[in-house]
Formats: C-alpha cells, structure tokens, sequence
DNA sequence: AGTACTTGTCGACGCTCGACGACATGTTAT
DNA sequence: ATAACATGTCGTCGAGCGTCGACAAGTACT
C-alpha cells in the first residue's frame, strides 16, 4: 500500500501535474488524492484503479504457481499455510 | 476488476473453502466475499489486499518504463497521451 | 512588498460501504 | 424425505469514505 501511495506521486511528480490538476483528470476530489498519496489505507477499490489508468500505471494479478501446486489435493497443510496470512 | 472477481473465486475453489470460511479467515462479513467474487467494483482497498493476502495472490504495481521515457520533458505531448487514459 | 500556485489539513455533510440477520434456492448426503 | 451446507439476495443500521469549502504554510516569480 506504501508502495501505491510512493508510486503515485512520484509518478505525478514525473509529469509534472499538481494534485488538483490530477484530480480534475481522474473525476476525484484533490483531497482524495492527497489521501492517496499520504498512504490512507482504506480506499475505494475502483478508485484507485482509475487513478493508476490516468496515471499509466497497471497493477498485475501474480498468482504464485508454486503455492497453487503445493495446495492441491493438500487438505491437510492447507490450514497451517493459510494460517501464515492470518491478521498481523 | 472482473480479473480480480475471478481469481479470487478461482482461487478460494482451488482451496476448497466455503465463502463462510475464507470471509471468516479475512475478517470480513460473507456477503462482502460474495460482491467481491460477483465482481462489485467499490470495495475497499485494504480489504482486498487482505483478501488477496490470504488466497495467496499479490497484486504487482507495473510501470511502464517506455511511458516514463516518453513523458520525460516532453510537456507539450503530456496532455494529449494523458487523455487517451480520461473517462470511458 | 505582493501575487499566484501547491500542498497539508480541518469541519461540516451526504452517501454508500460493510456487518448482521434472515430467507430462498440449490446441492449433497444420509 | 430431510438434514446439512453453500450461495445469492434482501432489509436495516452504524460507521466511514469522499466532496466541498476554507484556511495556513511553503515556494517561486515580478
């Protein structure tokens, strides 16, 4: 999430756009931006989505192939592995 | 957004986890894991980092460096390629 | 000095997300 | 059949997001 928020406004920087001006381009308002840019975590999701397309930035999906082969059929792990992303 | 829709379903079948489970594993309520999973676009940022978390999955923030290079200085070009990203 | 622009932050306010509970529909199994 | 579970969807409600407007502090340029 830090890395949204450093990515954004370097990025905004690099254009050399002001956040009111990068708010007006996404249909936001500047303090939402500002947010964002701050690292407020809780967000809307499609928001964000929008703001990285006028930005050009895309975030990917990786969905680790390893895990998803150490998983199958494993009914038995599956619980102590997931349990590693349980909240902090 | 419907990639994310997907592979979450996708993914939490893959695990052979109920819908009831993974909301409570995550920390949410079932019905948010059933819009997130029909593909309901304003949902919270952190939530779905938590959700992607938990399944496993992360989502990668992708820069185009040959946009970076193009955009460097070129300040009359910047609006015209920034608005090839305005609202659909 | 003054103007203009940017950024951070505040106090309102409306709106909607998310939680909770309940219900109807499958689907599976006994 | 009926019991158990999963999924979709619907109320209601509190809490929080996002918007607007305004203000202060910082920077730059005349």
């Amino acid at each position: 999430m830090r890395d949204v928020a450093a990515t954004v406004r370097g990025r905004r920087k690099d254009l050399g756009i002001s956040q009111a001006d990068l708010a007006a381009r996404v249909g936001v308002s500047r303090a939402w931006i500002n947010a964002v840019e701050a690292g407020k975590p809780s967000v809307e999701f499609d928001l964000v989505l929008r703001l990285l397309d006028h930005l050009g930035l895309r975030l990917d999906l990786a969905k680790p192939e390893n895990l998803g082969d150490v998983f199958k059929g494993r009914s038995v792990d599956l619980d102590s592995v997931l349990d590693e992303y349980r909240d902090q």
